[in-house]
DNA sequence: ACATAAGCGAGACGGTACGTCGCGTCTTTAA
DNA sequence: TTAAAGACGCGACGTACCGTCTCGCTTATGT
């Protein structure tokens, strides 16, 4: 705001900013949060401690940020129908879960939900930025006609959101590996399950053959 | 069966055990995971650390026994009904998360999905321990006919479980300080929208194919 | 002074006594004072601790004993004449001394010099045993006139032991080996330049002026 | 050549060292071994254990060092005469021996002479520190023609270092104390008997073949 | 051209917790 | 009562990180 650049003195490498944020995420994939030492990101980045400290005063802001970078390739696409678009959603979203990277964002969402401030209002924006985009999605069904106007929103997403969540807990170290290659099957039943509800109350008469078969609502039109 | 007991030398202090996980508790409530110093937890239950270190072989398992300690009391008791049932399930589980001491048992279960082995098979027992409770819970209720009998179970459980959780990490810590007097009415919403799919079963007509089967959407026109 | 064997209980196994004490010495001489462990010692020995302490306050204690049991085989033999008797008290000295063993009460009589008490007078009795051995030998040579009589005895003594002490302290490891099997031809010259006092003495011609001078004794007879 | 100076990073604060050499040598001269701790002489040196760790491995590397600093006093002065040069030196030796802090040095010669290497050349350095002393106190005297050029020098200086040595040894704690302050009444007897055989050789006449040769005891009459 | 200022890699530094190990004591069972 | 086994309180060990602090060098601007 002061100015584009009165700034004295060698100005800061971009590049070293994107080297440590990489390093960081990378490490803390690698090897979690116990390994995650500020020395070992320096060394992967290849830079000193000074330039970490430069930017970020302490561990678990640089985290923050780090995580930021990488964490927004889980967005609702717009495929034209609710079914489509919550299918892909959550294969989306169990895909990046499945992801060391993705991980993190759970596990610092998880953390930060506790901890002494510190990190301040991470889980806020991770929650929030999910948030945003399930709505919107939403949104373009209940303009289609597919989601009941009156129908409450939080408890669908946090339902959907959680139901993946809960999968990935669930599995241990060989599911999640298998998990990977069968995305849909193993997401399938999840967004089934959690649509059931919506779905029945549209339509009086639905043919979406298969597993959703009568989830018929009561026959009376609204 | 349960002990041969050959036992040679001084036995274990069983009073020493349980002072050291009181401590923990203790200790981590009070200054979180920062604070929680061996050294600390030592000297608060006026041990050694020998005796810790006798016990656990880190940090991170005497947290995670010390909790465990704490965490029968999220059970699916019997009311009768499968309504009221996963109301007092979900209320439970709600209180137990919004409590540090809960709230732990997810780190540890999120951590160990992905660490570096380590923890090992504590996200596996603390999963099985909660779907067990939660599986007598449906067995009751398939007894009474409440709960149809080709019904997917999974999807349910992880949907319950995962809806809650999501609705606390969406909680600010001021929501967090206020949900835990008012539990139901954060938790009724929930258990709302996941049991809607179960109550319609009135009806028995079912045709649904086996899970998975198509994951093409819909054939119906849009 | 009770009575020979009034005891009650179970006596104490005189066998216990003496593994731990070869242990001990054992122990010490393998690995030196770092590794000198109780708990080694009584695993070595085959014995709980409770039998060590039953015997000895402290590990020092145990040294020291333990010590004093492997510690008389230097004695001064009487071969005769002083030559040879020095010859031979100063060839086991060197063998003694190159023995891990003996080397043990060298260290200890070291360590008890200065240290907080503790060893109490472990060196008073390692060095009166040794002193005696050797004034008996002079005496012995006193009485063949072999050693005049007004000569200071312990300047003489403690020149010999120092002068072995000391050569053995020069000596590197691979020294310390090759010595063992050329042990005269270590001790010769040192035992050569201590004896030339003496053995000059019985020839009366002597220049010692300076100021050393008058310890010499009255030169009349005594 | 002493110091190419490639250095890197931070220079080490030589002022540091010096702090932490202080506070060894006062640690231990205060409260002997048992409280030497390295916790204490970093505290007292107002350092971290990080400083102290960086420079040396072990507590006991520590300590050998900091009474190297100190133990530069007992060189062998040049007086002018050999008889007074060696009765300096003996005095300074006895001195040392009597300090805590010298002492420490003979027992780290003693220990080291037999360890599981660990302490590696300490024993040489310090040997060879006081035996080049001597070394050039004698090449001195023999300039002078008070030395005879064939006499062996090793056994002189053996047996002079030796007796003080073992004079130390002999001495009680009382008796220590004492001789603190009668040094010269100490050492006197002691030089006297050493140097009467270098004495005598104002007669050349000499029976005792050359050093090792005749092992065979001098063919005199006994 | 050259001083001034900041960025940067390297690594020393004061702290603090870790997990290990040893001491000397205590508590059990078996002999 | 001794003895083997081993738990226990205590406290030092040597290691690893944190976040700060010099160093010497590099890279820009301002005069």
């Amino acid at each position: 705001m002061t100015s584009p650049k009165p700034a004295r003195g060698r100005p800061r490498d971009p590049a070293v900013e994107k080297r440590i944020l990489a390093a960081a995420m990378d490490t803390y994939a690698r090897t979690g949060w116990a390994a995650f030492t500020m020395d070992a990101v320096a060394q992967r980045a290849g830079v000193g401690k000074s330039a970490l400290y430069l930017r970020w005063p302490s561990k678990e802001k640089l985290l923050v940020d780090a995580l930021e970078e990488h964490s927004a390739p889980v967005l609702a696409p717009d495929t034209g129908a609710l079914e489509t678009d919550v299918l892909a959603l959550a294969t989306g979203l169990l895909r990046y879960f499945l992801d060391p990277t993705g991980w993190v964002a759970v596990r610092v969402a998880v953390d930060s939900a506790v901890e002494t401030v510190e990190f301040g209002h991470v889980r806020e924006r991770i929650v929030r930025m999910h948030n945003q985009a399930a709505a919107e999605m939403v949104r373009r069904a209940v303009r289609r006609g597919e989601f009941p106007v009156g129908e409450p929103v939080e408890p669908f997403i946090q339902a959907l959101y959680g139901a993946v969540l809960m999968h990935v807990l669930t599995l241990d170290p060989d599911g999640r590996e298998q998990a990977r290659d069968r995305l849909e099957e193993h997401v399938t039943p999840l967004v089934d399950f959690v649509l059931s509800r919506i779905r029945r109350d549209d339509r009086p008469a639905r043919a979406s053959g298969s597993r959703g078969s009568t989830r018929r609502p009561p026959a009376g039109p609204r």
